[in-house]
DNA sequence: GCTCCATTTCAAGGGCTCTTAAAATATCTC
DNA sequence: GAGATATTTTAAGAGCCCTTGAAATGGAGC
């Protein structure tokens, strides 16, 4: 991952209503969920969903597949672990302190 | 760390100023660096500069202190771990290709 | 074909962000 | 005190983001 995809990510985790859906797609596991199933959970409208899964969507941190008229969006693990690994390392500096947090230290 | 804070990180985070500038205070260490160094560095003006640091100091991801006419900024480990942290607990559940990230796996 | 259903797209508005340049504030040196 | 320096504040304009509701797309079943 790089500079800019970065940007777009951090960008993506901005909003309340992204971020609600990405956690709720990590702790929904390899299945997935539909776009209606979504929105539900998260309280937004239909349009309103599409519209922030979108936003995910482009900004890679989920994937999509499309089976008739459903469409089941699933987070993308590899994509978020890579977000936070270039945070980690080209930002960070790889410094100590910061990677502590990684592993749960108690003073972050 | 909670929500709306880590939102605010992450809105933060979204520009490339502000990126370029956390990543530049990370890397000067505990000494931090003046504004206008700062400025300098990223390429920016020293309004733009000062408007990009407001917005990292709101977020709480650096911390800054004024001697004289001088203002000193630093980066906030702790606050940037923290949002990490956050984000990997509540947001990521702990889930385990994204914590591999962390410590460096090849498939991130 | 017609009608439901799931989802996306479109259009309009209001608000926030970013950039730029000028002005203001505060401090240092002479 | 005068002038130079460091930084912030302010103002204006352009552009993007978010929300809402209506309209459009496309598949399923009768």
């Amino acid at each position: 991952m790089e500079e800019a995809e970065t940007l777009t990510a951090f960008a993506a985790l901005s909003n309340a209503t992204r971020l609600r859906i990405l956690r709720l797609l990590v702790s929904a596991g390899p299945a997935g969920l539909r776009a209606g199933e979504i929105a539900e959970a998260v309280g937004a409208s239909p349009s309103r969903a599409s519209f922030h899964l979108s936003g995910l969507s482009k900004a890679r941190l989920v994937t999509s597949s499309q089976t008739a008229r459903e469409v089941v969006y699933r987070a993308d693990l590899q994509a978020i672990g890579g977000m936070i690994r270039y945070f980690m390392e080209d930002c960070c500096s790889e410094n100590e302190q910061i990677r502590a947090c990684c592993f749960g230290a108690k003073d972050c």
